[in-house]
DNA sequence: GTCTATATATGGATAGAC
DNA sequence: GTCTATCCATATATAGAC
């Protein structure tokens, strides 16, 4: 049934998704909300009536997709061995920032600045939540014997997040490297496929015991 | 000898400078001119009377410092194996990222841009022939029977780039990750070396022939 | 909820005096 | 080279009609 609540909720939608994409090419002050409202097929009232400022529904694109680090503990239960998990939590990050590689622009933008704001915060204190996850991961991994002892934990867990947010957020230069067309390049499947590929290889011979 | 030509050249760079950081903190929408005119102690109408634009104070920035090819190429001629090649890059990559970590969180931020500008272009393929350097040297290494054949080459040339860069351009989180106080956390040599030493681990265990 | 019209602020840039 | 004063464009935000 379509209300016409259904309708201002779609509408509001509508803005937030918008946003989030020109946000993420332009950065948020190069964004006007005139031509905002222009791609959103909005009037320019309309936003201030939906979110109160520009500022709010800033903060509300980015505080309404930071992944729940519940999901990523379900994954994680989902598994058996310690390789296992660190696999499934290296696929998920591929999956996340590519699939929402708009929003994840957004945030690692936000990271790069060294002004430390409310925002900054939560931003930060999500990603360490996500982080320790995965560090927790290879730290009981190498208890249970699975991965070597001699390795450095927390840069090994950066790597993951750090390769597979290159990969996502950089487009135009990973299409050149890769020797792929940007056209034909949507992040499809082969090229995720390959990027998770490569990591599974990378972790196991970093830290898997010969 | 102090002339005054000197002087205003000094004034240049001054502004250069000032101008460098403030736009890797904020962006460059986000600084106005009177505010870098504050901060970098002159006049406002300075900024147009040495550059003519605020846009073109912003170019002359990226372009200034993009790592010369040469630079690398001449690194990689003093080495003999190609693990100490590889290594030599990798090491680069991190002293230079940390040490103008303000201009390549500008350059990071311009690379995640979507839309195609001249400057975009001219950063794109500076990136990609530092890049070819560094898969070349893979390649040969390959070749020479010093690492393995069934690598990803594209893949692990992008590693090296893309975890010295989150580790350089993200200090807050790293900060937190490493559980190092920022006030204590300068990029000072202790973590400079620390990074080092875990890529060349890391592109030892992935790349060397057992 | 949606629009127009407008208040108000701030931005970049420069003319012209010194 | 340096400054003040000012022009002009564009920004956000909202009051008030519908």
């Amino acid at each position: 049934m379509v209300t016409e609540e259904n309708k201002s909720i779609e509408k509001r939608e509508n803005i937030l998704n918008v946003a989030e994409i020109l946000f993420a090419q332009q950065g948020f002050e190069a964004v006007s909300i005139r031509e905002l409202a222009k791609v959103a097929d909005i009037n320019i009232a309309m936003i201030s009536y939906y979110f109160g400022s520009k500022e709010k529904l800033y903060e509300e694109i980015v505080l309404r997709k930071l992944t729940s680090t519940e999901k990523m503990k379900s994954i994680i239960e989902q598994h058996n061995t310690y390789t296992d998990k660190l696999f499934a939590i290296s696929d998920l990050y591929a999956d996340v920032f590519i699939e929402n590689r708009n929003f994840h622009n957004i945030i690692f933008r936000e990271m790069a600045m060294e002004q430390r704001t409310m925002m900054n915060a939560v931003i930060t204190e999500n990603l360490y939540k996500n982080f320790t996850l995965l560090s927790d991961i290879i730290r009981k991994g190498i208890k249970a014997g699975e991965f070597k002892k001699n390795i450095d934990i927390e840069l090994v867990a950066t790597t993951v997040i750090a390769v597979n947010k290159l990969f996502s957020t950089s487009p135009i230069v990973i299409c050149k490297i890769l020797n792929v067309d940007e056209s034909e390049f949507t992040y499809g499947e082969k090229h995720k496929k390959r990027l998770k590929k490569y990591l599974h290889n990378l972790l196991t011979s970093y830290l898997a015991i010969p």
